[in-house]
DNA sequence: TGTACATCAGTGAACGCGCGTTCACTGATGTAC
DNA sequence: TGTACATCAGTGAACGCGCGTTCACTGATGTAC
């Protein structure tokens, strides 16, 4: 049992943490699940980290390092994100639509990434819009990643696949137009 | 012991319930818990609701019969819904924004009484916007709640006070202007 | 009007179960001689 | 090169606890005579 295989087993870890939570929420997903879909018992968890809280953080911190793609560009990311294909991919997409409205209620540092998160993602998406002066830029970027949240979440909740296309779709057009008055 | 008693304390029952599943979320509020709010027992439970899945998808439906206030101008309403009040009352304020995301993990039920009460919502909010023809009225109303819901959510995970600020009147300062652009 | 009984909303002890966490142990590996 | 020992990641039984749900019971009310 080498040290590499042991930074290995954290990351199949946190791998595997960061599908279960997204798919299935903070509370619904044990200790026990996390270590088994990592090829583990549930004992041994401990050796990783203090406690579950700690894991939830840490998990969140892991998938924001991974990041959201390489997308840059405002008009091209929200296209991507306001797809059927994302929506669809609860375990693999992006953590803030799966988990954002749960982070209220959970420990400070697990706030604290996901602030942090936000802030970094914020700040990108203001930079994805080529020839738009700052102030403009950070309004269309915090505007647009709220249409973008709230879409996912809406077309997710909803039990009908039209209306929740609808819904990606209306959403989609809605903030295209919205950012490209600005260049006329 | 009259029947417009036993009506009553269903009423408690179902409005204990609708604040505490709104602050804590479905799984962290248990069936002891809501009926202590009702000033009941745990053990009555059981001659209201034939399990906690039952008093998630009426409780919800109590909500949404309840409505979300009065206001059916689009932009007043944005105005409200994006304010700080709104956002530090959970128990509260919206259940979707509270409750959505958490939503899509629910039983059938409980996802059919969410996607009417999203239905409704954004057919009130299209005939909120005087003069526009319907089809650009639906796109803007599912566009503007989509932001509504999503700034809401990002606003209370944030654990910087200032940042929050700043979602909420950008967010609201964007739909703002997108609807207006329209009328010019 | 007064008494006996049926009804039934609400009580609280108890159930099986699964959770987060602990801990004595195992067994493969690296080191010392 | 071979043997004895230390290390420590991982195991799985066990812990206390609180959950959703059940059930025998209580006691206030309405009805029958």
């Amino acid at each position: 049992m080498s040290r590499e295989q042991v930074a290995e087993n954290r990351q199949k870890i946190l791998d595997a943490a960061s599908r279960l939570f997204r798919e299935r929420g903070y509370d619904a997903v044990t200790v026990a699940d996390v270590m088994k879909a990592a090829g583990l018992t549930h004992g041994g968890f401990y050796g990783y980290f203090r406690s579950k809280d700690e894991l939830i953080a840490q998990t969140l911190a892991h998938v924001f390092a991974q990041g959201l793609g390489a997308e840059t560009d405002l008009a091209r990311f929200a296209d991507s994100y306001l797809s059927r294909a994302h929506c669809d991919n609860l375990a693999g997409g992006c953590p803030t639509a799966a988990l954002g409205a749960e982070t209220v209620r959970q420990s400070p540092d697990t706030r604290a990434v996901m602030t942090e998160g936000l802030r970094k993602h914020i700040e990108r998406l203001s930079r994805g819009q080529p020839g738009v002066d700052a102030e403009e830029a950070r309004k269309a970027a915090i505007g647009s990643w709220a249409a973008m949240v709230g879409a996912v979440i809406l077309a997710r909740l909803v039990d009908d696949h039209q209306f929740s296309d609808e819904v990606l779709e209306q959403t989609r057009a809605w903030i295209g137009e919205r950012n490209e008055v600005r260049e006329r």
